[in-house]
DNA sequence: TTGTAAGCGTTATCAT
DNA sequence: ATGATAACGCTTACAA
């Protein structure tokens, strides 16, 4: 039935061809220009597209006719033509965070040097809707996909294997699934950073944590703190691990509670920029001397954080080389070409007033 | 020669018609769902864009081929065949800005609820930028534009004008332009901001501006800062006119350079969060009292600055509301419809304790 | 309600 | 170097 051919040509209406099939003037298309220009459509085409293989009298009447018709090329023409779009989707989980805006913005601009768009979106941390927009971006064609953390939707990745579509997780690198990710080792940067504090002498660790529901690399971060102080025989507290989201008040709030926890930690570690901004205020106005009385680190570096009355003590992802790598690494990818790219980025520990040693404490060196 | 007719039909390689050319095995597609279905091509469009036209039997049939074959309708050939993209573009100066932040998210919940995408780019403050960024746009076929602000390139408005394209720009109101924009009238918003300070006895305004060049929301702020001192005999001295961008480093080495000025204002009115914060940060560690002292002001509402040993008086631009509003008025424009939207949203002036008296001053009022 | 087939505005493959 | 024309994958009259 549906299958059956059919070759009736003869049926279409009377005057036909391809082009102009009627009168109907529509807006300017590549016809236009091929006619006003007195060449033929391929030939516009090429001019735009592989100018060296148009003779330069041809190439300037066409750019001419172009400019004076304004005409605009048709995105979706080319790219049902071309089967590309030239458009990479990127879903980020927030952008108001350090960061993730320095990576859009890499991004951004590394694209545009090569003639991609960026299409941008937010899943606000949640995997369905992290999901719905990575459909929305498929069906707009986009030629690959940067993504952040390896949590996702369970049927994402098999939804992308289906597709055939190139992406490449961001923010994220664990050398057990090498050539997937780009970013820091979340877990070796939260090992080291405890390193150090536990070798400044700190034994009690507090930990306002970002919530670890569906966020692998928080999940990391908090394996990377607990393997550290496990080596020197140290945990966390129960009473120590608060959970928090992205806000100063929050902040504030978890320090206040952190502290009146029995026994009180010596040092507070935060899931991010926000929490620790908000620790760090909290103590200033309740008069905690920072780092005397007790040492807070956050992690991700916003500028006000250099710029309290004791600066933070944090951990700079470099999101603008995260972005840029990834930006690449997809470009390539997308080409199939060599990518020439690093693909663990460290992160820097930058070392501020904001720790010390722990009150009454002994600097306390493995060795 | 190219506007001859041709006709020759017959010229055509064998095998042909419209479905499955050859053997060669693309992706699933509209007819390998069809095929598959036992359906003809256009109920299964039909059952996906316009469900109720096709028999319950067979919208069933037809979706759970769609989900067992994975199809992803292409949306290149969609936007060809409708000539409509289902996508919105946006252009703004940076992401990394409260307001900005707050819009691009609304923006992006109201058009993914109508079931369009947002493409989003940053301009970077830059005019060739913002058009550059434009052009990618219409050539993506977007079906709708949102800008910032009424300053663009020479040539951007023409070029929309030509390819009739709907868009709004945002974050200003302009009575004269009413139709065009939508946002707080910035004009009027410092107006009232100047005689508010004015009425609690301030005579000499220090102003850390924005840099108006390709900025006319800066533009107009100043202006009304300068119409309302007018109105009371009063003018902001050279020296106390010094241009930021958008950093807490520099707001601090404004203040510096401010404070030194004489005679040494008494208030400071700072063009955005960050100039703000970083003229606060330094007053604090420069141990001088605020406002005590010397009052500050800033514009635009960022959290930390709530949460500052002083927190700063500013203004909150309704970036949320703004972002809804322009998303719903361009879609009703999109679709040839009535928007029922306000286009001036008032900026709040949100007091804190960052501002009161000038020093040794007193109360001066009006009337 | 369902099917047929003509576009949508490009690109790319052939010829010439 | 240039021209003719068949796709590209979908929507949508129009027909049945």
């Amino acid at each position: 039935l549906a299958t059956a051919p059919f070759n009736r040509k003869q049926t279409k209406p009377p005057g036909n061809g391809s082009p102009a099939p009627d009168g109907r003037e529509r807006g300017v298309g590549l016809r236009q220009v091929a006619k006003a220009a007195g060449v033929s459509t391929a030939t516009v085409s090429r001019a735009i597209n592989n100018p060296e293989a148009v003779s330069q009298d041809l190439r300037e009447r066409i750019g001419a006719v172009i400019e004076r018709l304004g005409w605009v090329p048709d995105g979706a023409a080319r790219a049902l033509a071309t089967r590309r779009s030239f458009t990479i989707g990127a879903v980020f989980p927030t952008l108001t965070q350090g960061d993730f805006g320095r990576a859009a913005h890499a991004i951004q601009n590394e694209l545009l040097g090569r003639g991609y768009t960026l299409l941008l979106a937010c899943s606000e941390y949640d995997l369905d809707q992290e999901f719905q927009q990575v459909r929305k971006f498929v069906e707009r064609g986009v030629d690959g996909l940067i993504l952040v953390g390896q949590a996702h939707h369970p049927d994402l990745l098999g939804f992308l294997e289906r597709q055939k579509l190139p992406f490449i997780q961001t923010f994220v690198y664990d050398p057990a699934t090498h050539g997937t990710c780009i970013g820091p080792d979340n877990h070796k940067t939260l090992y080291k950073l405890t390193e150090y504090l536990v070798g400044l002498g700190h034994t009690r660790f507090g930990v306002i944590a970002q919530s670890t529901r569906n966020n692998d690399r928080s999940t990391a971060r908090l394996a990377g703190i607990r393997d550290s102080l496990a080596n020197h025989g140290l945990a966390v507290r129960p009473q120590h691990l608060l959970i928090g989201q992205w806000t100063i008040a929050e902040g504030r709030q978890l320090f206040r509670q952190m502290i009146e926890a029995e026994p009180r930690p010596t040092v507070i570690l935060c899931g991010n920029a926000y929490l620790s901004v908000g620790a760090m205020v909290e103590a200033l106005s309740l008069g905690i001397k920072v780092p005397e009385e007790i040492s807070i680190v956050g992690y991700d570096d916003i500028e006000i954080m250099s710029h309290l009355p004791v600066p933070v003590t944090t951990v700079r992802v470099p999101g603008e080389d995260v972005g840029t790598g990834a930006a690449r690494w997809l470009l390539a990818r997308v080409n199939n070409q060599e990518a020439d790219v690093a693909l663990e980025y460290e992160a820097e520990i930058v070392i501020r007033a904001s720790c010390g040693p722990p009150p009454g404490g002994h600097i306390v060196r493995e060795g």
